[in-house]
DNA sequence: GAGCTAATTGAAAATCATTCTCATCTAATA
DNA sequence: TATTAGATGAGAATGATTTTCAATTAGCTC
């Protein structure tokens, strides 16, 4: 099925889709057009109200395992914030970290890592091997700032 | 009341928790000393066992309250895991990072922050100001290592 | 384009995590 | 030791996530 409101993001999730054997559904694309399009992280419950205005009775586990999913395949990323909840934000390609506006919960991407540059001697010659990070920078963004 | 068990660490939240005008309950200093003998980060549930098991019943809204308490106080430090579960740790002092055995989930501390000294220029000229961030190391330590 | 099949979905139940309420209790101070 | 604000326990309430399973559908084959 093709619709409407295809785009590059949603070819590119079809794609890897595709790559994986996985189905492109009608749901998955919708979770990867909300997210896109919405330009900041979602929680999981906007994700899905924002699903069904586009689809109609939509499953909240659908959501779930959509997510799960693409977090896995590189497309989607799951974010912490301070009081222990998640948003979801659109992500293609692999190592971006992002930052986060705290009042309005826009993400920006940041290829660079600030974490590569950094010298791990001190904490490998005590014998651990690190072998990911989880970096994420809170903020307000420039709109935000001007509003306050 | 002083216990058995009182050491640096629990002198510390007690001290903390006095310049607070908070009081030192049993269950507080039990925390304390459940998380700094440990010595890696445990989940809520854990925590709430090993109290039990030093206090006899020990309601679980008391061990969130006191979690939440202690990390706004600095003691105790909430680590987000990729699979959106959360352990706690001690951990004495402000701006401290933690790695994280993947395995064993003991957890390492390293003072000096992989952030501070990223050149955020690139960032900041989007308009976005940085206010705080959470980095986390994941890996192996050396004995999971060995015993691997 | 119809039929086949494994993958996917929806709905509800189940599970797990977290917070709230309120009556009771206790640490700190006088 | 009496007072009292702060803290606790138990369970209910709420919220987040996962599981289950019968029904549906995408993507293939012909």
């Amino acid at each position: 099925m093709t619709k409407d409101f295809e785009c590059t993001q949603e070819s590119y999730a079809r794609e890897v889709l595709r790559e994986k054997g996985l189905k492109s559904t009608a749901q998955r694309l919708a979770v990867v057009h909300v997210l896109h399009t919405s330009g900041k992280s979602l929680s999981v419950g906007e994700i899905h109200d924002k699903v069904k205005d586009m689809l109609g009775a939509t499953g909240l586990a659908t959501i779930y395992r959509t997510l799960e999913m693409f977090e896995d395949l590189g497309i989607v990323k799951r974010l912490h914030f301070p009081n222990g909840r998640h948003g979801y934000a659109f992500s293609q390609g692999e190592h971006v970290h992002h930052m986060v506006c705290v009042d309005c919960r826009e993400v920006f991407d940041f290829p660079e890592c600030p974490v590569d540059s950094f010298d791990y001697a001190s904490i490998e010659k005590q014998g651990f091997r690190v072998k990911d990070h989880f970096v994420q920078l809170f903020g307000q963004c420039l709109k935000c700032a001007e509003a306050a």
